[in-house]
Order: structure tokens, then sequence, then C-alpha cells
DNA sequence: GTCTATAAATAGATAGAC
DNA sequence: GTCTATCTATTTATAGAC
């Protein structure tokens, strides 16, 4: 039947899952393919019959963390940039308490140091996140400007080791998104 | 006399100098000890005398590339918002042309993944990047917000595969910290 | 397709001569 | 303090059995 994955699909697809998960939260290097394995319960001389390198999982593993993140937002389409914020800047969003977390934040500086795959993975994620946003705000350059005050936000407010600091810096984003959705100005043209 | 290091001084600060330079700009998993030891024209086994670790180089390599960065802005003492994240929201800065970028932007999503020494550095050197925009702002959470869209900015700036995207969002977020500084509610108590 | 075994390279850290 | 040499561990990737 058509729904049903082959043995194959549902191994890729395990591998995927872990591999989204795992890097998203440690980051390329600190991840070795044996753990992704591991916790995909295969082991590592199974993994090239899947992807052709370390890289090329972490392409596909930012796109599929991207798409797991995204399901996971408390509304299925929030209607403002308010909700939307109040979301993508919580202390559950950065301390990953799901862990289901976006990874344009957790690994934005992880990127500029991979290949070219890579890199078009990201930008192609961070378009649709900005898209989104824009169809929220109405306007391109808010729009910029609230996806970088979340995304920017929430990887400076895990890089911090000073949690009252750090909550400070989620919640003063979170009023700078909700000032730029409600300022003058806006335009759905 | 007073101004003159010893030969160890002069080591230690090639050294970090080096592990600045490389540290910024490839991470912390992608450089080794030897190839900082190497720019340092010295070699792997003298390392240990100078830190115990290649962690603690990295954390202090931190603040050692923040004062470089600081040192090289083109003005010293910039006087408002405007001039200042026109510098830092530079094409320029994200390509690290002159190799002396802001480790805040450039290991934001590094961070998070360090012990603990590392964590305490970039807090402190973020602090100071957030006071000195206060000083220019007179606005606590306009500065927050300001600090995430330069350093945000420049880091998402970094992982854009695209070039014209990438541009576009230094110019949205050096309009948005303007904005920022030129706002009501301006407060310099 | 998945397994075990291994090749081949790299890196952090230490030992001991000078 | 700096050097050469080495220990030990880890990792990506491949080979070949089933």
């Amino acid at each position: 039947m058509a729904w049903q994955e082959t043995h194959k699909e549902q191994s890729r697809d395990r591998i995927l899952e872990s591999a989204a998960m795992l890097f998203t939260h440690h980051g390329f290097e600190q991840i070795s393919i044996d753990q992704v394995m591991k916790k995909a319960e295969l082991t590592r001389g199974a993994f090239y019959s899947h992807f052709s390198s370390k890289s090329d999982l972490y392409a596909q593993a930012i796109s599929k963390a991207a798409k797991i993140a995204y399901k996971r937002k408390p509304v299925d389409c929030p209607s403002n940039m308010k909700d939307f914020s109040e979301y993508y800047l919580s202390a559950q969003h950065r301390d990953d308490e799901y862990k289901q977390a976006c990874p344009l934040a957790f690994l934005v500086s992880d990127i500029s140091q991979q290949d070219s795959q890579v890199k078009a993975t990201y930008t192609k994620t961070l378009k649709g996140f900005i898209a989104q946003a824009q169809s929220l705000s109405g306007n391109r350059e808010k729009a910029l400007q609230s996806a970088v005050l979340m995304i920017g936000g929430l990887a400076l407010s895990r890089a911090i080791d000073d949690k009252d600091f750090s909550n400070e810096l989620l919640a003063a984003c979170k009023v700078g998104v909700t000032s730029l959705s409600m300022e003058e100005g806006y335009d759905v043209s």
C-alpha cells in the first residue's frame, strides 16, 4: 500500500530524525555518525547506504529539524507576530525542553563553517521563516527585523551563563517584535 | 624595564593572538592546538606551559578577540548607535576582511556547547557590549534590542548563501537599530 | 540493507631531553 | 620554556560476510 514505507525508508527516516535532534542540540562536530546510528538503533556500517557523508546528513537533518520544530508550535497558524514571538522566545524553547528546537537559532554560527550544501539548506529554511513572518507583519523590512530579534535573541540567550540576564534579553526581544508589529507603516501590499 | 614583556609573556601573547584570530573565524572544534601553535611559531609541546587545556585557551581567546575587535573600530568612541551599527553591520565585518571580527556574533551558537568558563567569558563580553550600547541609547531595553539586531544580524548574514539576501538582511538591521535610537521614549536616566 | 572488522587519519595531552 | 616523540582515544569511511 502506498502509505506504507519500505524498510529502507523507515531506517532512513529514523536516522534523519535522530540526526535532527542531536545536531540541533549539539552542533555538527560534537556529534558522531556512531551516536546518530545508535540513537536510530542501527550500526555505523549501515550509514553509507543512506547518506553519502556526514555533511550530507547534516544538510538534510537541518531541513528535517525545521519541519519538526514548525510542527510543534502551540498553534497551527499563529495569527500575529506577538503570539509567534512569545512561543519562539520562551524559556522552554531556549532550554530545548522538548528536544524539538529551531535549528536556525541553535546552529546559526555553526553554519558559516560548513559546505555549500549545508548553507543552501539553511538559507532556504531561513527564507521560509521570514516568509512566515512577512505574512504576519505584511512588511518585508519589519519581517526581517523581527526574524533577527527572534533567531538572534534565542541564539544569544543560549550562550549566556546568567539566567536573569538571559530572561531579560528574551523579554526585550519579545517587546521589540511586538512593537514592530504595532508601529505605523503597516503595509499589506 | 616595566614595559618589557618577559620571553614567556611574549610567547603567551602570540599564542593568544593566534587563537583569537583562528577560533573567531573557524570555531572551537575546527581549530587544533597544533594550528594555533604553528601560527604562533611554536610547537605543540610548549602549549601546556601556558594554558591548562584547549578549552582554557578558548575562553581567554574570546576575551582577547573582543578586545582586538573593539580596538579596530573606525572611530574610537562612536557617538551614536547609527554610526556604531553601520560599522558593525558592514559587509566587510561579515566577510572578516581584516581577520579582527567580533566573536560575539561569529561564535554565538558555538558557545552554548562549551564549558562554564567559556560561557562566563562570553557573558562578560556581551555585558560589556550591551553597556556600550546602553551608554549610546540611554535606554536598557532598546540597548538590548539593538545588540540583538547587531550581533544576531551579523551572525545570520554569515550563514546565508545568497549575497543579495545577506546584504538585504544587514540593511534591514541597520534601519532597525537607527529607528530604535530615534524613537520617542529616549531616556537618559 | 545491515552487520562486524578495520583502515587511515587526526587530535588532546603527557614524558623527558636540552 | 621549548623541543621531539609518543600515548591514547576518537572518528570518518570502506571492505566483505550474511
